[in-house]
RNA sequence: GUCCCCGUCGUCUAGAGGCCCAGGACAUCGCCCUUUCACGGCGGUAACACGGGUUCGAAUCCCGUCGGGGACGCCA
């Protein structure tokens, strides 16, 4: 049997970390099975539904290369289907109309939270004959009233709710339109989804949905519910946390295979191994070995797996993304060979790509700045003799290298009795700016013969 | 309130009765490397929620307590 999974969001906020992750399971589920990977979008609800937000699901998606086999399917472009099937269950007797009003239905609700119950339907319209004048149905389904529902979970094993629990929910609004888990029911069926990995707050909704799988004469898929995210204080995930959309990633530098990395490490592991390729996820993951927990969101883990598959990364994957963060700065470069040159000079002093190119503005600009605690500190009290004589030096060089202009300041330091440091912190302030770079010969050879020298004839001259 | 789920270092986790006075990773602290900052290397601090069982032996099995979360909608 192919297996077949769905990343079935609702379009009414933005696509979080939460959602990316079940997302991620579901796609590596399929993707190791050799399955399909299914996306649908649960738009049912017209009210709370937006274009935006649909675009910001599809764009994610995107960003996160977690590709579909099918869809992106529609829910709000299916009412038909729906229609029709709502229309079969009435005449197989599994439907029911039910003409209480909202008004009674509260009151009923009250009631029962009063007595310390649990609030559900009482079924009262359950045999009823005679549509109510002036009350406009809706139509429940009829839930088993015995026996019990067993949820073989994956994740958590087998998962018991009785039928006595559970009340008759409704599967069409009075207004005709169908509602959110009859919708579920009818797609997992229809396309054939043989595995629902999904939320664990979905899981009471479990045994509702079994339910009308079987009445429709369905073999239920197999259940896999993953625990959720929490904020890294160990509270609900929210605006506050990484409750942002995952195109925020993107934005503050950040690789999509570190942010698969990291989601997929929290809350399952594979021996020691912390960094993953999209392929070794592939190979080694199996939702059976997910937590049940829920686990805290560690931006500092993320900050820290991003750098590494920075530094694993083919340095020419990483000259789009450099590109793109420097022209958030305003500076622009096609300059392949420096392009690359930085990045391997600078990622391993960089968490994010964001913090890359802010570390790299020198490189591509002429207007420096210089940092006046770095210059009190390194051209104050001798620096910028120091500099003149490394100026010097360096003038004579015929081949502009880092190899040539390592040979330089160490000679002259040498020379000079003191420390490599005392020659090249100068030069790094009158040349970044900063008392902060790659090493100085690599950055120099970066920069080149022209910008460097004149770079210290600037600061010699000011 | 009722039902369901969950509970190992600050955080993510390993652990499926003896290999565990609990291992790895991030963070943190110290040392080393070093031209700055990093990267890297070495080492340290740090956890089985609690109470009862079962067993020769429990982080692992059972029961209870406490704590956290979810569901209970003509939302998804």
């Amino acid at each position: 049997m192919t297996v077949v999974t769905r990343f079935a969001p609702s379009p009414t906020g933005l696509l979080h970390v939460g959602g990316v992750r079940t997302a991620l399971y579901s796609w590596l589920y399929a993707r190791r099975s050799g399955g399909r990977f299914v996306l649908r979008v649960e738009d049912t609800d017209q009210e709370r539904s937006t274009d935006e937000a649909v675009r910001v699901i599809l764009d994610g998606m995107a960003w996160l290369g977690l590709d579909a086999d099918e869809g992106p399917y529609y829910q709000s472009q299916r009412f038909d289907r729906y229609r029709a099937v709502i229309g079969e269950m009435l005449a197989a007797g599994n439907a029911y109309h039910c003409y209480c009003t909202k008004e009674e239905l509260d009151a009923m609700r009250e009631e029962q939270l009063a007595r310390k119950e649990k609030p559900r339907y009482t079924g009262r319209c359950r045999e009823r004959q005679d549509p109510r004048p002036g009350v406009a149905p809706v139509v429940r389904f009829r839930n088993p009233l015995e026996g019990a529902v067993v949820v073989e979970d994956l994740i958590h094993g087998p998962v018991t709710f009785q039928n006595s629990e559970l009340d008759d929910l409704i599967i069409a609004r009075s207004d005709g339109t169908p509602t959110y888990n009859f919708c579920v029911v009818v797609d997992d069926r229809d396309m054939g989804i043989t595995h629902v990995i999904r939320g664990d707050d979905h899981l009471n909704n479990t045994p509702r949905q079994m339910n009308m799988l079987r009445a429709l004469g369905a073999m239920p898929p197999v259940y896999a519910h993953v625990p959720m995210i929490l904020g890294p204080d160990g509270a609900k995930l929210s605006k506050r946390h990484g409750a942002v959309s995952v195109l925020q990633y993107e934005e503050e530098g950040y690789l999509p295979d570190a942010l698969l990395n990291y989601l997929v490490r929290l809350g399952w592991s594979h021996g020691d191994q912390e960094v993953f390729t999209r392929e070794e996820m592939i190979a080694a993951f199996d939702i059976r070995d997910v937590n049940r927990a829920a686990s805290a969101f560690n931006p500092e883990k993320l900050l820290w797996l991003n750098q590494q598959h920075m530094m694993r990364s083919p340095v020419s994957a990483l000259v789009p993304h450099l590109k793109a963060q420097l022209h958030r700065l305003g500076l622009r470069c096609d300059d392949r060979r420096l392009l690359e040159g930085v990045i391997l000079a600078q990622r391993e002093r960089a968490k994010t790509l964001k913090e890359m190119a802010q570390n790299s503005r020198f490189f591509f600009t002429e207007s420096i700045e210089i940092d006046p605690k770095a210059a009190a500190k390194h051209l104050a009290g001798g620096g910028l003799e120091m500099l003149a004589r490394v100026r010097d030096g360096l003038a004579t060089l015929s081949a502009w290298d880092a190899p040539a202009i390592h040979r330089v300041l160490n000679d002259l330091a040498n020379d000079l009795g003191v420390g490599l440091g005392k020659v090249a912190q100068p030069l790094r302030v009158a040349v970044t700016g900063t008392a902060v770079s790659p090493p100085i010969d690599l950055t120099l050879e970066l920069l080149g013969r022209e910008r460097s020298l004149a770079r210290i004839e600037a600061v010699i001259a000011r």
